[in-house]
DNA sequence: CGATCGATAAAGTGATTGCTTAACTATCGA
DNA sequence: TCGATAGTTAAGCAATCACTTTATCGATCG
């Protein structure tokens, strides 16, 4: 119970990337990016009853990916680009990691290659 | 007609981004984006087992997050960046969409604003 | 008004996750 | 060769997940 505590610094990275990691919330994202729309209008083309949908649609709002609002009968659904912007941060920032360390690699190759005197046609 | 194709199956997707629905994995990657490791490295700061951490592992390898050699008794793994592009690609491709809509939206609140010439196109 | 449509709550179920401990294999170093 | 090191397998367990069905509530309309 504890254990999730110590190393769970960002849970709202946990719960964006869970939230994507579903298909049928993905195609919820993927219409919403379009325009708004009504809970069954997000629901009707997902292979899943009304209320399951509704449960996504829950994980999608907790993790911040999409705002509703209830007008008259109808819940309106719009997506919240701030939230996925943060998922994209933390790639990118991976990404930017292993590219410097490739970097540096790639300099301490060259290095070697400028001491070796006579084989410039190494590998 | 495309919905039903999309929600078929993205196996890759899901499982890309299920794998980093977990710190301890998200910690695995952030330290393989540094450079290779051995197993032990890579379990000795998760607060769980060695083998809860390999299971880890193997979930960031099913998702082809991660490549691992084994040389001599010691497993090396190393960061397999294309993964991660995947994952990047498929958020950078919603924002452009909804990014998109956004843009239209502009363009019309405009028309709407310099009302001096004449259109006529109302939807 | 009553019927219906959209959304939601509640409860239950089977599968999957995330972790544990225990035992076991293979390699390395002295 | 012996024992420590690095990893691997297996079994088991509690919690969570992704649904389901059933029953409801509130807004809209004939």
């Amino acid at each position: 119970m504890i254990v999730r505590h110590m190393l769970n610094q960002m849970p709202a990275l946990d719960r964006l990337f869970h939230a994507l990691g579903d298909p049928a919330r993905r195609a919820m994202i993927e219409r919403l990016s379009r325009g708004p729309a009504p809970v069954t209008e997000l629901a009707r083309p997902l292979p899943m009853s009304l209320p399951a949908a509704l449960q996504h649609l829950g994980v999608l709002e907790t993790a911040g990916l999409v705002r509703s609002e209830k007008i008259g009968r109808v819940r309106v659904c719009t997506i919240e680009p701030h939230a996925l912007s943060l998922a994209e941060q933390w790639i990118s920032a991976r990404r930017s990691e292993w590219e410097q360390r490739l970097d540096r690699l790639g300099d301490y190759l060259n290095t070697l290659d400028d001491k070796g005197d006579d084989d410039g046609a190494n590998r």
